[in-house]
RNA sequence: GGGCCGCUAGCUCAACUGGCAGAGCAGCUGACUCUUAAUCAGCAGGUUACAGGUUCGAUUCCUGUGCGGCUCACCA
């Protein structure tokens, strides 16, 4: 009849002719009384009675087997995948026929019928009445290798998450880690809140940032780097405990580790520093392991990781020390660093202030090396402008990361909250990005000010969710956990 | 941004040293009332990412462009 070899026009001419029949293709409705899971379950504990059960279920047909004047066909939805079992004496000669001619893989069924097992085991529907509930009009990518090409994978995620089982759990594990976060701390008294995306002065991260534009009050604005500042102002506000998981945007180059848009949890807490952060850290992880994983361990791109508390704690001066034989107190000041990198050798680059030569020698010789997981402790101030100084060493300040499979997880501090020390930090980063450093942290007068008004002793905490879900997952690239991760825009359609 | 690799039918992949662009699944026609990667017989399906170049002849070699992957740089 239809002589034409295009998958899509065929089944456009399916279409025309059911409507032409009086069928419509796209109903607004149909009643199910189970989902294909509850089917199972529902023939599985009636077996042994006398009635089996009668259901009403719908999904998308993934396989089709004809045999004749009966046929076989899987559907598919969102909780299971169930056998369905049409015979022509069943559900009479012209239904059998619209089943046959009107249907392709990949359209959506309603069937009604009652439930028994085959001779091969299998739970099945025996159909006794059916409708379309939509027609498709493009092929589904194939039954058995499914879909493989990465870019049509991330352009595409629907047909992925359709037809690549693996790839729905990853995306199912992330929620579930979210909401266990969610309960873990809602049980300990924080509060989620929100704060704006659209920010008029940066700040919180050391990143270039997205600007953008609001037309009424002709002003730029900000795409946040970063929750920081304003969470730190409900501190101020009286809201001891708050957290926020959101979006932050950083306008920064895209790799396996980096999408210019990820979601961040960041947490703080009145009356805390950083020694608490740390037992809040891997109290968290562990928890969510457990819940979503059912175990503390997990394995990362071959390694195994144990997740149970308590984790390694070093300072970043010790595990310089031990990775590259460096004391960076010997070495106090930018160029006597760099002599004695010079002297051994190191292949690290050259930074252009203490802090940053410290920290790219970190992330060189100790970072990819920290499996386990660990925090590494006592950060340069320089790089630190809203971290609170350490009291012993005016160098450091009490912030901290924590690595785990040797990624970059998350990061924490003892808050600044003497309002002229942040001032004079905010001259620091002035002082780099005149400097060239596109990446210092701006003067934000307003945090400034808020700070004046008094913030308590305060720890604050942020950690990726996209890293975490990496681990949780097993994947090697963000983009795997990000169910639309950023491509370049392609071309016309 | 640099380097390397990839792009062939709707999907997954072949095509030797430059010599007729092929298979499986999906599709179409037919057979088949317990199949499950159903089976059997037949048919159709291509701007080889795009634009140039070399050549009698280019999927293949060269140049450029696009998109993607990995990696380096960058990124607390």
């Amino acid at each position: 009849m239809t002589d034409t070899s295009d998958q899509r026009e065929q089944r456009l001419q399916k279409l025309t002719t059911l409507r032409a029949a009086g069928v419509e293709p796209y109903p607004a409705r149909f009643s199910c009384t189970h989902s294909a899971a509850e089917a199972l379950a529902a023939f599985v504990a009636s077996e042994g009675q006398e009635e089996p059960p009668v259901v009403r279920t719908a999904g998308r047909l993934m396989a089709i087997r004809v045999m004749g004047r009966a046929s076989f066909a899987h559907i598919m939805d969102g909780t299971s995948r169930i056998q369905i079992y049409l015979r022509q004496d069943e559900v009479g000669k012209e239904a059998y026929r619209f089943f046959r001619e009107g249907f392709d893989l990949g359209d959506f069924i309603g069937v009604e019928g009652s439930l028994f097992r085959t001779r091969t085991g299998e739970v099945t529907i025996l159909v006794q009445s059916f409708e379309m509930l939509a027609k498709t009009l493009r092929p589904l990518p194939e039954k058995w290798h499914g879909l493989t090409d990465v870019e049509t994978r991330y352009r595409q995620r629907y047909l992925d998450l359709l037809v690549n089982e693996p790839v729905r759990r990853t995306f199912i594990t992330r929620t579930r880690m979210v909401t266990a976060m969610r309960r873990f701390l809602d049980e300990r008294g924080f509060l989620e809140v929100e704060t704006p995306v659209l920010q008029p002065v940066y700040g919180g991260a050391a990143a270039r940032p997205f600007v953008t534009h609001h037309n009424v009050l002709d002003a730029d604005l900000y795409l946040r780097i970063s929750d920081e500042l304003y969470l730190k102002r409900l501190i101020i506000g009286g809201l001891d405990r708050v957290y926020e998981i959101g979006r932050d945007f950083r306008n920064e180059g895209i790799s396996t580790k980096h999408n210019p848009e990820f979601t961040q949890m960041e947490v703080y807490q009145a009356y805390a520093d950083y020694n608490d952060m740390m037992c809040l850290v891997e109290e968290l992880w562990h928890a969510v392991a457990e819940q979503v994983l059912g175990t503390s361990r997990l394995t990362y791109q071959g390694h195994e990781v144990n997740l149970m508390p308590p984790w390694r704690r070093v300072t970043m001066h010790a595990a310089i020390l031990e990775a590259t034989a460096i004391d960076i107190e010997e070495y106090p000041d930018v160029n006597s660093l760099h002599q004695r990198i010079k002297e051994l050798s190191l292949e690290v680059n050259a930074k252009p202030a203490w802090g940053k030569q410290v920290e790219e020698l970190f992330d060189e010789y100790v970072q990819p090396k920290l499996i386990q997981p660990t925090f590494v402790l006592d950060y340069p101030l320089d790089i630190s402008p809203l971290a609170k100084k350490k009291p012993d060493a005016p160098r450091l300040v009490e912030r901290f990361e924590f690595f785990v499979g040797g990624l970059e997880c998350g990061n924490a501090f003892s808050e600044l909250n003497d309002p002229l020390d942040q001032r004079e930090r905010f001259e620091m980063q002035r002082k780099q990005l005149q400097d060239g450093d596109e990446e210092a942290h701006p003067m934000d007068e307003d945090w400034i000010r808020a700070l004046e008004y008094g913030m308590p002793p305060t720890g604050g905490l942020g950690f990726g969710i996209d890293r975490m879900a990496m681990l949780f997952t097993d994947s090697s690239s963000i983009r795997e956990v990000i169910l639309f991760p950023t491509l370049r825009p392609k071309p016309g359609r």
